[in-house]
RNA sequence: GGGGCCAUCGUCUAGUGGUUAGGACUCGGGAUUUUCAUUCCCGCAACAGGGGUUCGAUUCCCCUUGGCCCUACCA
């Protein structure tokens, strides 16, 4: 294969969308594979919805999660490519199929065709055009649009002639003209429409691949029929499943959150959020679930990309999420501590190396699916202790009354760790916490959980939270007793 | 209405003309953790239906059903 070129074409009438870097990700995935190059495009011929803020917020994104396009070339705002620039380039082509007569100007109103369409629907007939101004002269059309009047450019497209490409993912597919129509291909000879400045586009890009979602299959041959008209070589095209809401309809920020923004902030790692999009609809046939970057260049090939779409399982998501997390703190915590920071609200402390400690230590392992879970952990440590119910502190589950708690096992919380000697290292201070926090249970008589279970709400607030002699560790001599004490006046 | 695309556990999926149809997420149970979480083990759970082809179809073909996409002077 020679010079694999792909590009990644988003309109900037929204927030970058999961779909667009799922897209953006197989292009980009297919183009390093094949030792090939990406580009990028803004495709904002749209100018009644295109919005420059949309813009600014997808080239972000695709920035950040690292799958922008190559030598930054043709990203605007860097060496600059919209549609909008390119506006005579696309006037140029035009005026070429308006001289072979490949393509027509159209003075048909918005009325008369959405009246002949309702007609057409009434009657139970596929809604095409009816050809109307087809046959006008070209020295008429020319002297009415001269003279001023508003007129659209058609495509002139074949009869009956059957259109046919092969699908990279699907195979061989096929349309007959008949199911088209002569479509607008231009508001007017300088205001151009998607499916011109697509091509155009692709065939001065040099794109070879064209890997988009399914949803494009049916635009395919009509812009297959400009390639022609225009005398350029088609390129490939492969269409990607779609990613579907809960109800399998196309995801949709009605039924789902959409915005890649949403979920960065929420705490989700780039690279966790590639890792899952890129399984949404291609594997590896081992059974691999977690793969890096390179991993995912190595292996990555259309022919496994699957046909049918994917529900977006969030569930699977925070899995992927919580097992970057994992390996992120196991291999560097300095560069973690920074990823995790603007994460960490509400911890009034500045002891960054305390709080790398507490993160690293074996017992929060596990804990976290997202960043913004990190906090919640931490907080119990650091902020006064949230209020709780007795219930939780007695808990039916293990048989405890508020009685057993205030006679006994409080105090003896007490005793234990006033006694203990709170200047040793941490280690040795954790078990000899937990040592003798255990052998509460024994000297009372009680079972373990009738002990350590009101020991740790005691000293969390919370029905999950680090063990308990992590907690004391942590919080100190002081805060343990107080918050052993507020406890007690609890089981009054 | 027309055309196109698609169809394996609830979800993401592996897989084959003959398999106990495999894995992951979720969920349930158990073990370890002297509590929660983690970790580990076990379990629940699928080839949409009907015809063919075949000695034999989840697998190949057709039909049906269902879902989705497109059907714009949006992209």
């Amino acid at each position: 294969m020679t010079n694999v070129r792909v590009r990644i074409p988003p309109s900037p009438t929204g927030l970058l969308h999961i779909g667009t870097v799922r897209t953006a990700l197989y292009n980009f995935l297919f183009a390093k594979h094949e030792g090939g190059t990406m580009v990028f495009r803004m495709e904002d011929t749209d100018k009644e919805r295109s919005k420059k803020e949309y813009e600014e917020d997808i080239i972000n994104g695709l920035v950040k999660l690292g799958i922008a396009g190559d030598e930054g070339v043709h990203i605007p705002g860097s060496k600059g490519f919209r549609q909008s620039e390119r506006i005579e380039v696309y006037t140029k082509n035009l005026q070429k199929l308006l001289d072979e007569n490949k393509a027509y100007y159209c003075f048909c109103t918005k009325e008369r065709l959405d009246n002949m369409r309702e007609k057409q629907r009434e009657a139970k007939l596929p809604p095409r055009y009816d050809g109307c101004c087809k046959n006008l002269s070209t020295d008429e059309a020319k002297k009415r649009v001269e003279a001023g009047e508003k007129a659209v450019i058609r495509l002139r497209i074949p009869e009956n002639e059957d259109i046919s490409f092969k699908d990279l993912v699907r195979g061989e597919t096929c349309i007959n003209c008949k199911e088209l129509d002569d479509f607008v291909i231009a508001r007017a000879i300088d205001n151009p429409l998607y499916h011109l400045t697509v091509v155009v586009d692709d065939h001065d890009m040099g794109i070879t691949h064209v890997i988009r979602g399914e949803d494009h299959i049916s635009n395919t041959p009509k812009q297959i029929l400009i390639f022609r008209a225009l005398g350029y070589e088609v390129p490939h095209f492969a269409h990607l499943p779609l990613i579907l809401n809960e109800d399998k309809s196309k995801l949709s920020k009605r039924k789902n959150k959409v915005s890649v923004d949403d979920y960065l902030a929420e705490g989700y790692l780039p690279e966790a959020l590639l890792n899952f999009l890129a399984l949404l609809g291609w594997n590896t046939p081992d059974e691999q679930e977690i793969f890096s970057m390179d991993e995912l260049i190595e292996k990555f090939t259309l022919d496994r990309v699957h046909k049918g779409g994917a529900i977006f399982d969030i569930k699977k998501l925070d899995w992927v999420n919580g097992e970057y997390i994992k390996r992120a703190i196991a291999e560097n915590i300095d560069e973690f501590f920074e990823t995790v920071k603007p994460f960490i609200k509400n911890i009034p402390t500045d002891d960054e190396s305390l709080i790398k400690n507490i993160l690293k230590d074996p017992d929060f392992e596990g804990r976290f699916s997202k960043l913004s879970e990190v906090s919640e952990v931490l907080e119990p440590l650091f902020s006064p202790i949230p209020d709780y119910p007795t219930s939780l502190l007695a808990l039916d589950k293990f048989q405890i009354t508020p009685a057993m708690l205030k006679d006994k096992v409080l105090p003896k919380a007490k005793e234990v760790l006033s006694g203990i000697d709170w200047e040793r290292g941490e280690s040795s201070k954790s078990k000899v916490i937990s040592d003798g926090l255990v052998a509460i249970v024994g000297e009372l008589g009680l079972k373990n959980g009738q002990v350590l279970w009101p020991i740790r709400v005691a000293l969390s607030g919370l029905e999950k939270s680090p063990n308990f002699a992590t907690l004391a560790v942590y919080l100190g001599k002081e805060e343990c007793l107080k918050r052993l004490d507020i406890a007690l006046e609890k089981c009054k």
